[in-house]
DNA sequence: TTCCATTGTTACCTAAAGGTTAGTAAACTG
DNA sequence: CAGTTTACTAACCTTTAGGTAACAATGGAA
């Protein structure tokens, strides 16, 4: 299968999508491009069930509001799963869902294809800021 | 390879990289994330070239400014490129790069799995949904 | 009784994202 | 000469994201 036969199989199964299943898809791939859904999910993938200050621990920069956040969010769409035992102190455990597990497997690909070309990225992005900033002396003439 | 060893093999890659080149996978994520910067790839990789007034229709609800920016930044990480011809009134062509079809081909199998679980993902959320109103509502008692 | 540990929530504030509108350049059309 | 067309850029404003810090709940330990 071509690229180009890739793109126009893509292309049908987009526009046949409903307008409830093209935001629930934007919104999947939304955890997927933010820093810190992605940090949790992989950090469970990775460790497996941990406790919220330990995820805390690890997800380094995360403020405590946002962690909370995002495990909400990623609780609502079903790839973690929450479970609070009644002790005191509270102890919360969270973990991958076998949907959660799905989804990582699934974007590790796209991660390790982006970081074998990164010199390509870096490249791109070098001559592109270094042609910028010679249009902008010019510019100041 | 099962999901375990795709995991802990992903693991290691991410634990080895710079800096540098986290913050490139994490940018080229972010467009993964982004609907303009996804919306602008997946267009130009179906009708390939278009000049900007096109691909302002094709994407609907995008403003002029966040198309610009979208582009801008698509245009330095290498996904797309510009050409200008110098007309009056200007035309401008946007493309999709190799980088750049090579990240769409990457991004469809991820969609479409998505897609192919949206049943399972609209169940959780609406689990989800009525356990907090349940909760709420018998705060309010 | 007072303090501690843990997982939150809430209020408040700043920074960033993003929308809207207006302006620009420059040749062609009427 | 005024109007049109295209691809922007700049200014202004509103909304959202996200950080910090304070507070809540509670049984056991000191």
């Amino acid at each position: 299968m071509t690229d180009k036969e890739i793109i126009s199989a893509s292309q049908a199964i987009c526009e046949a999508l409903s307008e409830e299943q093209d935001g629930l898809k934007r919104d999947v791939l939304n955890h997927v491009g933010n820093t810190w859904s992605l940090f949790v999910i992989h950090s469970l993938g990775v460790d497996g069930r941990m406790r919220f200050s330990r995820l805390q621990e690890r997800v380094t920069g995360v403020s405590q509001k946002m962690l909370t956040k995002s495990l909400r969010e990623l609780e609502r769409d079903g790839l973690i799963s929450r479970t609070s035992y009644m002790e005191v102190p509270p102890r919360v455990e969270y973990e991958l869902t076998e949907l959660g597990r799905g989804l990582l497997v699934q974007i590790i690909p796209l991660w390790t294809w982006i970081i074998a070309r990164s010199d390509t990225f870096r490249e791109a992005r070098n001559k592109y800021d270094q042609i910028k900033k010679g249009k902008t002396s010019e510019g100041l003439i």
